[in-house]
DNA sequence: TTCTAATGTAAGCAGTGTAAACATTAATGT
DNA sequence: ACATTAATGTTTACACTGCTTACATTAGAA
């Protein structure tokens, strides 16, 4: 017998559109198939996210925590220029498994997180993951710190973008890359830690 | 009084497409309208596109035409750095002044290119255009000349990313970032030649 | 214990993509 | 020139969507 009120219902419609959004792509989740697959009305969603694009935050926000987790380097050990390296790959790696997920972050589905303040908040500290680790590279001023964070960060943020286009499969061997446009990624995809030490070197070096 | 047939209903429904999608996004496009602003049944369009989707590669393809326009650099005259370099800062602007086409041109709302040659080829070209300006830098070897494209091409496209999600907004004073993540690409937009500069150099020179 | 706010449900609106059956007309083959 | 066919348009309808409104239940505060 299950009671009138769920208990634990904003949660569990977090967790479910996650997966779904992960599984299907964030354009196919709807609402209703949300509710029910939570054994709830479908308009008991709506207690909990004003709108559909109030959800997608909340799977973006989960998104952006995962991202600092995946790109998270011990700053107890002096960083070096491996470690930012090896965080580049972790980001694109994570780009490449979480696609999806990784649409609803950077795309235009939530508009502006400027609304959703948790989210905002996670993404930041995302940044800030992605900038302490600079930080800890060399004596710069705060200022070029934040250029060489913000310079590889649309680095591998365009990988990413540019990855998917040519339809590389994460986890699969680098194939099927004829039928797209920029089939050459493959160049870059075959010696991704060869290629990111190079551009990391023009960036940290200056 | 109007024919039966509308005669040129195609062509006229891929220039409404791109108008709309341009301006709303091509989230808020749906066919019934575009039906309507053409003074036509709401299920006419399906004549000529199959599915939403197939419009949606239409006018990716114009953006893609479009692109290989704004990016075009002459090549009588033997390509410099300099060119390089005015290309990138046109890929660039041509990203964020066309924002909403270029999520349709680069996002996962049109699945395969495969399945639309004439997309494919329009996407083909304007990775040729990229290319060709590469060639005519230096002697490199093709695999060399790809490297290289690829490696800029994926630079641009993270900028265009990036540069977004701070809440730039193309042609006006670069404002309103304080709200969003990664407001240091202030840093970046508001030294974008330099920038470019910097790092294609680092590209160039190998 | 009573009251209120939080959380759930039921019914329904306006809008969507698209399929199916039918109407009109342009193009084509004899 | 005429008949046939293919292309292009319309009508109707289905299943689905986000979301609103009015109402039901219940948890927690007064």
């Amino acid at each position: 017998m299950k009671s009138y009120h769920h208990g634990n219902l904003k949660q569990e419609l977090i967790d479910c559109a996650c997966r779904l959004c992960e599984r299907d792509g964030y354009t196919k989740l709807s609402i209703r198939t949300l509710a029910k697959e939570s054994g709830v009305s479908q308009t008991a969603p709506y207690r909990h996210f004003e709108t559909k694009e109030a959800l997608y935050a909340s799977v973006a926000q989960d998104g952006f925590n995962k991202l600092s987790k995946a790109i998270h380097v011990d700053v107890d050990k002096k960083v070096n220029k491996k470690q930012i390296v090896d965080m580049a790959i972790k980001y694109i790696e994570f780009g490449l498994k979480n696609a999806n997920t990784y649409d609803l972050m950077f795309g235009t589905a939530v508009g502006n997180f400027a609304e959703y303040p948790e989210l905002l908040e996670s993404a930041n500290s995302s940044y800030e993951n992605f900038r302490s680790s600079f930080s800890q590279l060399a004596n710069d001023s705060d200022e070029v710190i934040a250029f060489k964070c913000i310079t590889l960060w649309s680095m591998v943020h365009g990988l990413v973008g540019i990855l998917r286009k040519a339809q590389v499969v994460a986890d699969e061997p680098m194939i099927n890359l004829e039928a797209g446009p920029m089939s050459s990624a493959i160049l870059i995809a075959g010696n991704l830690e060869d290629h990111l030490d190079k551009v990391i070197s023009g960036i940290v070096e200056n």
